[in-house]
DNA sequence: CCTTGACTTCGAGCGCGCTTCAAGTTGTAC
DNA sequence: GTACAACTTGAAGCGCGCTCGAAGTCAAGG
């Protein structure tokens, strides 16, 4: 997380303006540091901008709103459920499609040289 | 898949110009199809466009460039393994925090009415 | 005949999430 | 004292991946 992440963070309501140094410059305490984490990780599972800053906003209002914030967890995990799914089956596709590969330059090495047969893999091996 | 995103891709090269029926629409061959279903694949986790045109141009170069088109893949894998850790380590992250939520909406239920205590989950329990 | 609707082209526009710029202040090292 | 690096601000810019708008063509239905 790049210093102007943080900034741009703290200009659209991601964190609360934070604790200053004599001088001006951001100080930031454990506490910004662990929501700082959470946001981070937030980001880096594709929750947009917009749903973490309305769960910013909820957090600052205090216990109350804690049902609508666990929803927006909630909603969000699941989401996290299915790109795991989408990510693997994906990755079985690579294995199978880089398994291809290997035949195919197998085929090359052995018929050698230069001549290659045309290709087998047009995306229409029988993956689905 | 819109329309509009397929005829973006050809014109990106992403895929060969398509035949057309008589009146000029586009038609979708099988093998079309084979093609579209594995560049949707690779978005859907997150491959870039431009990382997309590089294998396309290699793929119509034909299994020379078997070698090649492999790494991408193989690349791609490798970056598909940590973005499923990464979203497992959210996952259980948010089932921790949904727990928490849970207690809280608990102790609001019970310490009746309006009267709420103090935030216990500030992003400074111990999930690190 | 004429409307409706689905396609065509080309180019411009947009939303997201940063990222960079320009100009200014401050603190440290030589 | 003065150069340098590291921060500050507000506003503008950018790369990505679509997405939409305008204007035109064509085919079928009422």
């Amino acid at each position: 997380m790049t210093a102007h992440t943080l900034r741009y963070y703290e200009r659209v309501g991601l964190i609360q303006p934070v604790g200053r140094a004599r001088n001006g410059h951001r100080r930031y305490s454990e506490a910004d540091e662990a929501w700082l984490h959470f946001l981070h990780c937030m980001r880096a599972t594709s929750m947009p901008i917009r749903e973490m800053q309305r769960y910013a906003e909820l957090r600052e209002l205090g216990d109350a709103t804690s049902l609508e914030r666990r929803k927006i967890l909630e909603d969000h995990q699941a989401g996290i459920a299915e790109q795991i799914v989408e990510l693997q089956r994906a990755h079985a596709l690579l294995t199978h499609k880089i398994a291809n590969y290997k035949m195919i330059e197998e085929r090359i090495r052995v018929t050698n040289p230069v001549l290659a047969e045309p290709e087998v893999d047009r995306e229409l091996t029988p993956v689905s």
